[in-house]
Parts: structure tokens; sequence; C-alpha cells
DNA sequence: AGTTTTATTTAACAAATGTTAAGTGCTTAA
DNA sequence: TTAAGCACTTAACATTTGTTAAATAAAACT
């Protein structure tokens, strides 16, 4: 059940077994259905998520619009990450795009398992950094490359990804209009 | 000498004396000039740097030409992140755009306030988690704004970064060519 | 099965940005 | 002080992406 949870976990700490009780006593499992809402508009957001199933999408109403920053990829991380370290109301709402399996945990259990154990408040330190350094490769992205190339890499990267996301996410993603993505798929030859 | 890097900390934790006695011991000063290069393609990064004054700017090369991924402001940390964390050859060029005045920790000395202190520990989350949030609301505007609403923010947010760093950095950071900027910047009425 | 909603595509035209090639003015260095 | 390079601008044309409005396809619902 935690399988995915504590591979991902070792690639930045040794946890032990007093570690993991830690951890076990502090988590719950909760599932979505397709549209369901973890995290809403103008909550103060007070929990974390490990998509162990399932894809989860980060937007935030612009001008009437959904935008769509952030697309989580399985096994990773998600919360409205400026609501939860500021503690104050989120402008940024997480959905289920698809069903999904989350392991939750809360922000004051989190917070407890920083204070108590250092190694939980590396853990937390080397996470976020290789989130930041993923966040870096996708501002080069919109710098450097073409929609195109944008698409042919997450293709790429998560070919799982465009089996169960509607176009039009994808297409918040790579920072361009959904009509264009359909364009460019089309225009691409393989 | 050391009171905006203070000022910087106390934003995230408190520090007392006997901290800031055994951050003392770790840091250094030095002082770039214009075009100096602080961490070279290929290195391992092996340093972080807080720009007590001057302006940084990191890039790679890119099909033979330098893309400026990063203007580092006033007052904040750098380093070529992906390297520092995973102790590989860096990619990433970091030199002074300007004369710069930098106080720099080694990342052996680091490791070892975070070992020995919690709060460095802490801190050094704390920083990462902010400049996450900032790299993220740098995702969005790259997803939802034109390139001209974009430079007006650049403009406000950082009135004296236009002064004293090329335009042609400047368009890189916005994810433009400098021709275009400089179009850009004559089509605006204000 | 049939109806409604959602997802995706298509197309014509508009707007934004890129490309190439010059030009101007300023700074730097022999 | 002149020559060289750098910073910035300009302009014409090309390409990419956006906008608007439909059409088609697929999925969800009753």
């Amino acid at each position: 059940m935690l399988d995915n949870l504590l591979n991902f976990i070792n690639q930045f700490v040794d946890f032990n077994q007093n570690d993991l009780i830690a951890m076990q006593e502090r988590i719950e499992t909760i599932h979505l259905n397709k549209n369901d809402i973890f995290i809403h508009e103008g909550e103060i957001a007070d929990r974390i998520a490990f998509t162990n199933k399932g894809y989860l999408r980060v937007y935030y109403n612009h001008e009437g619009e959904e935008i769509t920053r952030d697309i989580t990829p399985l096994h990773s991380f998600a919360t409205a990450l400026p609501s939860f370290v500021s503690q104050t109301p989120s402008f940024e709402i997480i959905s289920a795009i698809t069903e999904c399996e989350l392991i939750v945990i809360k922000r004051n259990d989190l917070e407890f398992l920083y204070s108590t154990f250092p190694k939980w408040e590396r853990l937390g330190r080397r996470i976020i950094e290789e989130m930041f350094v993923e966040s870096q490769r996708r501002i080069y992205s919109f710098i450097t490359e073409t929609a195109e190339i944008r698409y042919k890499r997450l293709l790429k990267q998560y070919p799982d990804m465009i089996r169960d996301v509607p176009l039009k996410y994808i297409a918040d993603f790579l920072g361009i209009k959904l009509q264009s993505l359909s364009r460019l798929r089309k225009s691409i030859d393989w």
C-alpha cells in the first residue's frame, strides 16, 4: 500500500522502522472521484498529498477561466504551496482529473515530524529542492523551446499522461491554447 | 556587513547568538567584477551565494547561444542548484552582470550546519520553499500573460534591475528575443 | 437507444513573436 | 582620439500562436 511512497522517500533519505511508524500513525489514504476537489479556492491548505494513483491538477480562476498550472505526475507530492507555507487562503485549486488515491498528511502532523525527527526536515528539504529544479527546467523550456518541442518532451516523459488527461489541461500546461495544441498535433510528422 | 543576510534569514527563522556565530565562522565575502564567473560550466557547484550587492545571472549554452534563465534580485540566494544538489557537473553558468559582493558558503559547511543545527535545516527548507513558490508564479506568468505584461510586472517589481541589467538578459528572462522586447518597449504607452 | 455534455478538430483571420539585416549611439580600449 | 565592440533600435517579412466560430467525435447520462 505504501510501497510507492516509500520508494519515493528512499530516493532522498534512509528511513528506519521508527521513522516509518511515526509516519504511518499520521497519514491517511483517501479516494477521490473524477473532478472531486482536494483543495478548494479560499481554503487554507492544511494537507499535502502523495498521488498513489491518478492525476491531480493545480489551477486557478483567471478572468473567468480556469488556468491549469500543473498536472501532478504519478507518485509525487501536491499541495497549494503558497497557501500551505503561509497559511493564507488559497487562490489555487487542486482537483482530480481522474479517479485518485491519495496518501495525505496534515500540515500539523508534518510540522510535528519536521520538529521531532531531523530526518523528516531533511526529507522535506530534499523533496522541495527536486521540485524546484524541475520547475526551473520548465522555465528553460518556456524560454527556449517551441510548444511543439514541449509537447513532444511531455509525451516522452509521461506517455501515460496523454492517455488519461484531457488535452485542454495539457494545452494549459504547455502554455498554449487547446486549438493551437490540436493544430500542432496534426502538423507533427513522426 | 551581514545586515542584509540577517534580515533575509530572520524572515524565516529566529536566529540567536550561537546560530550567528556558527554561521560567521563558515562564510566568506567575495567580490566579483562585471562578467566574472561564480560557477563555471562543467564545475561541480559547491558554493552558494547571497547577493549582498549587484546582479548575477544564471544561464547556459544552448546551441551556441547563451540563454539566461534567471537574474538574481538583490539580497537573494543563488547557486547552480541541479549541480549543487546532485554534485554532478553544472550545465548552468553563473556570472556577474554588474560588480558584485557575494556572501558565500561552501556546500560542506552548509551540510554541517544542516546536520548540526535543526534550525538551519529548517531555514534551508523555508528558503527553497519560497524560491519554489516564486518559480511557480513565473510559470503562471508564462502561461497566462503576454510578454508586455511580464515586462511591466518586472519593471514594477524590480525597477532598479532595468537600470543595471542589459536588455538582452531581461529579454531572455521574459522568454522573448531582444528585438521583440525593443519593439514592445516602443509600443507601450504609459 | 437516444440525448446531452464534453473532447477534439478544423478553418479563416488577427495578433504576437521570431528572423534577418541594418542602423544609431555609447562605451571601451589601443 | 580613433577604432572596435556593445547596447539598443528599427524595419520588412516569416512563423507561431491566439481568436472566433463551427463541425465532428466520443463519453456520460437518462
